[in-house]
DNA sequence: CTGAAAGCGCTAACAC
DNA sequence: GTGTTAGCGCTTTCAG
C-alpha cells in the first residue's frame, strides 16, 4: 500500500517494474486519489485561495488568467471567492478559506487595514495585491499608481495642455488616492501656475458621466481631463459626445488601466497600462517562493492614443505610441 | 467530541446551553474545522469544480460572477480551472477535479463529444453549459443561438436590408454552427430570393477585420453584415472605418453576445444579448438541485442600437430598443 | 441528549 | 525497495 502511494506520487525509491504495474492497475481500475484523505495526512492541500473584491470586469479576468497560468505550471488548484465590494464580506470569505488552502492571494483595495489582520490565519502565507497595507508580515505586490499618474500629467503638460482636471476615484480606495496624489504632485511640478481641478468620481461609468457634465458646465473649461480610471473616462467621453464636444480638439481625455475598451472607443483613449495578467502571475509566484517582494512596485506605462493627440509635435521622450 | 461536532454543525439534538458553550469556546480558541478531515469522513467537499475554456474576457467573468453568487448562497466553494483553448487540456483539467469536488460545471464549446465522457467520473453530477452534447446522462444548459440568429436576420430584413452577409465563427464550434444555421434558415424564410453570403471568421477581432476587408472588396457589396459574435463585428467595424465606409448609412452591422463594448463603440452595435451571469447562476442551481433541465434553451433577446438604424420606420414588433 | 469507538483514504515513519 | 503501522481531524453509528 505504501509502495502504491510512492509509485503514484512519483517517488524515486520504487522499482521501475513495480511502478509500471501500479500505474497500469490504477488506470485499469480508474483509480482517483482521494484528495481529502491525502491532504488530511500530508497537511497540504495543493490549493491556493484567491479572494477578490469582485469577479466581473476585464481587470479581474485578466488577473485570474495570470494566476491560473502559474497555478497550472505548479499543479496547484485555485479556490476563488469574491466579496462583492463589502469589506465585511471580505472577512467572511477569508475565514472560509482557512483550513482549505495552503496560501492566500488577496486583493484588497480598502485603505482601512485593521479588520484584515484578524481574518488571516497566521499559518497561511499570504500575498496582498495592490494594497496600501504594510508591516503586518505579509507580502505585498503593488502597482505604482502614483508614478503612473505623474507620467500622465507630464504627458499632458508636454502636449501643451494647461488646464488639466482630474476625476477622482472612490473615497477610501488606495489606488484612487495614489493616483490623485500623483496628479497633484505632477501638476505642481510641471505646471506650477495651474490650480488643481478635482472632481468626484467612483471608478464607474455613471460617475464619469456626471463629472463630464459638470466639466462642460464650468465657466473656465479645462482643456484636458484625466480620469482616475478608464471606465470613468468612458463616462466622460459619452457626456462630451452628447454635448457635441469633440475629443481631443475641444478637450483632451485620458484614463488609467488600459482596459480593452480603451483601444476601441472613438477616439481611442490615451491611458496608463498595467500588465494585469503578469501582476497576477507574479503574485502567485511570490506566494509559492515565499519571497517578501515588498520591494519595487510594478511600473505601469503610458499608452498614447487619439484622445490626447493634438497638432503640436509629440514630446521627445517619456511616451510610447500604441503599437497596435 | 461528538457533541462538539453536532453543536458546530447546527444539529438539533444538542442542549442549547451546551451548544452555546461549545460555540463560545470555539471562538475563544479561534477554532477552524479542518476541511480535509471533515470531507474525508463525510464524503462531501462542499466544493464545485468550474472548468472553462478560458478565463479572460467579459463573458467568462460574467459567468463566474453568476456562479459565485449562487455558490455563496449555498455556502459552496468554487475550484476553478481553465483549459486554454485546447481540448486535450480540458481532459486534464477535468481529471484533476476528480476526488476534489462534489459536482462539476463545465463549459465546452467543442462539438466533438467522445473524449469528454471518459473524463467524467460517474460519481459526480455535471452540468454542461452551452454545449451540443446530449444523452450521456448529464444536464445541459444552453443558449438558443439558433433562435437568436434568426431574430437578427428577421430584424435586418424588417429594416429593409436585402443583401445580408454572415461572418461565421470557428469551425467545430457548436455556438458558431447554430448561429450559422439560424442565419441560413431565416434568410430562406424572410428573404427567399436572397443568396446566403457566408465569410469565414474565428470569433475574434482580427478575423472580423479580414472579413470586413473582404466585404469591402466585393463586387456586389452586401448592405448589412451579421457577425457571429461581437468581437468579430468590432473587427469589421474597424475595417469599414478605415475604408471610409459609414455604418449604418453605407452598410449596417450587427453582432451577437452583447459584450459591454457593444454599447460604447461608435456607432453602438446592434446585437443579441444573453444574460450571462444568470446563465452561470442557473447552471449552478441546476447542479445543486439535480434537475435535468435539458428542456428549453435560454432565449437571448435582440438589442437594437445605432449600427442598424436607418431612416425606414422600425418594424412593428419582435424588437426591443436598448433602454440604457 | 451525550459519550465512546470505529473508521473515512491516505502519507510517513519505521522496520525488514 | 517494500511491507507494517500509526495516525491526520472529523462524522457517524451505537450505547447509554
Amino acid at each position: 500500500m505504501a509502495t502504491v502511494s510512492r509509485a503514484l506520487n512519483g517517488r524515486e525509491n520504487v522499482a521501475s517494474g513495480v511502478r509500471a504495474r501500479v500505474i497500469d492497475a490504477a488506470k485499469e481500475l480508474r483509480y482517483v486519489p482521494h484528495h481529502a484523505a491525502r491532504s488530511l495526512s500530508s497537511r497540504r492541500t495543493r490549493t491556493i485561495g484567491v479572494v477578490l473584491p469582485d469577479l466581473h470586469g476585464e481587470f479581474f479576468s485578466e488577473l485570474m488568467r495570470g494566476i491560473d497560468q502559474v497555478a497550472r505550471e505548479h499543479d496547484l488548484y485555485l479556490l476563488v471567492s469574491s466579496y462583492h465590494g463589502h469589506p465585511e464580506e471580505q472577512g467572511v470569505a477569508l475565514r472560509a478559506m482557512r483550513g482549505r488552502v495552503d496560501g492566500l492571494l488577496v486583493m484588497s483595495p480598502f485603505v482601512e487595514s485593521t479588520p484584515l489582520a484578524d481574518d488571516f490565519d497566521d499559518a497561511h502565507p499570504v500575498v496582498l495585491i495592490n494594497t496600501g497595507l504594510t508591516g503586518i508580515g505579509l507580502g505585498t505586490l503593488r502597482v505604482d499608481n502614483h508614478g503612473g499618474a505623474r507620467g500622465m500629467v507630464q504627458h499632458l503638460a508636454a502636449r501643451g495642455f494647461r488646464r488639466i482636471a482630474f476625476v477622482a476615484g472612490p473615497e477610501g480606495n488606495f489606488d484612487a488616492a495614489e493616483r490623485l496624489r500623483g496628479y497633484r504632485e505632477a501638476l505642481a511640478e510641471f505646471l506650477p501656475d495651474a490650480d488643481p481641478i478635482v472632481l468626484p468620481g467612483a471608478f464607474d461609468e455613471s460617475s464619469g458621466h456626471r463629472a463630464g457634465q459638470a466639466i462642460i458646465a464650468m465657466a473656465e473649461r479645462p482643456d484636458a481631463v484625466f480620469c482616475a480610471n478608464d471606465m470613468t473616462a468612458l463616462g466622460c467621453l459619452f457626456a462630451f459626445h452628447q454635448a457635441g464636444l469633440r475629443v481631443p480638439d475641444d478637450i483632451a481625455l485620458a484614463g488609467f488601466d488600459d482596459i480593452p475598451l480603451a483601444r476601441y472607443v472613438h477616439p481611442s483613449l490615451t491611458t496608463i497600462a498595467v500588465d494585469i495578467a503578469e501582476l497576477g502571475g507574479l503574485a502567485l509566484r511570490a506566494l509559492i517562493a515565499g519571497t517578501p517582494l515588498d520591494s519595487a512596485p510594478i511600473a505601469p506605462h503610458l499608452v498614447v492614443r487619439e484622445s490626447t493627440q493634438r497638432d503640436t509635435p509629440p514630446a521627445p521622450h517619456g511616451e510610447r505610441r500604441d503599437s497596435s
